[in-house]
DNA sequence: AAATGAAACAACCGCCACAAG
DNA sequence: TCTTGTGGCGGTTGTTTCATT
């Protein structure tokens, strides 16, 4: 806390002041003394009453757990459909505003209840990633870098099915075909910096045949998982024409500048292992 | 029964806006 | 106008509880 917030004239000197959970007894004298003297004024009252602690904490402990009025349980499913169609309108920055719609309930506890939503629905997107996204790189990423290592004049004898060259067609008329044959590159929210993250070919060994290069798979993938418009990416491994929908996801993400506004924050959902 | 991971909950921090002196 | 105190908010982190293996 800021030394602005906690004053320097708190007769309760730092060292003394109390943090981490409160007691039942430390609850019951602040009850007792809203129930006296009413909320409010949290610094004087925090000094009043006797107790150990920051105004702005006793304030958060009474509007967050012991205001009479705090609906205690579950959301129950309508709460959680005002709340999902609060947030689809209003978004992050109006946890309080959701709040006031939700009677009995805090912005604390949304805000809580969305971010272990947001954190289960990353989980299981990249559980899908995982595996679905997986075989599509092997599918259709690492070939087709490949031929673009080895040059376009080797297409059929690569990629046999039709399908799979028409995908090959569409990915070089894509705005983000790599302009170098030996390197992709991936646009990446996170990185301020460049602003791309880039993904080179790794030439197994240089002095075998080089002229057809390939991915060391691993650190390719370990790269994928930066990524950030992975969240689309998932949702298009998770349809049967992967190459097709990877692509469309790919140029959704590219055109959706609100991205980061629709997920929890796409930097974290991606750390969870 | 123990270990582990996920979900829910509680609390703190930093920042900002506003009002009063 | 500037400073200071206060309240409020969103973001983040730590802890507890519950479920699954």
């Amino acid at each position: 806390m800021s030394a602005r917030n906690c004053g320097a004239d708190e007769p309760v000197q730092q060292s003394e002041l109390r943090r981490g959970s409160w007691t039942v007894e430390e609850d019951t004298m602040l009850i007792h003394h809203i129930t006296a003297h009413g909320e409010g004024n949290w610094n004087s009252l925090a000094r009043s009453s006797g107790l150990k602690r920051t105004g702005k904490s006793c304030r958060l402990r009474w509007l967050n757990y012991l205001k009479p009025d705090i609906k205690r349980g579950n959301l129950t499913p309508q709460e959680k459909s005002t709340i999902f169609q609060l947030h689809s309108k209003w978004g992050n920055s109006r946890w309080s505003k959701i709040a006031q719609q939700l009677p009995g309930r805090t912005d604390n506890e949304i805000k809580n209840y969305w971010r272990t939503r947001m954190q289960n629905q990353a989980r299981q997107l990249k559980r899908v990633q995982s595996d679905r996204f997986l075989e599509s790189v092997r599918g259709f990423w690492v070939p087709t870098t490949t031929l673009d290592v080895k040059g376009d004049a080797d297409y059929s004898s690569l990629v046999s099915n039709s399908s799979s060259q028409q995908q090959l067609k569409n990915r070089h008329h894509h705005p983000l075909s790599c302009s170098s044959p030996s390197s992709f590159v991936f646009p990446r929210e996170a990185d301020d910096s460049m602003g791309f993250l880039e993904l080179k070919t790794v030439v197994d060994s240089p002095s075998a045949n080089t002229t057809a290069g390939a991915y060391k798979y691993p650190e390719f993938y370990h790269s994928l998982e930066d990524l950030s418009f992975a969240t689309t990416m998932s949702a298009a491994a998770a349809a049967d024409d992967d190459c097709g929908l990877l692509q469309a996801a790919r140029d959704d993400w590219m055109a959706d500048d609100e991205t980061t506004d629709t997920a929890w924050n796409t930097d974290e959902l991606w750390q969870f292992s």
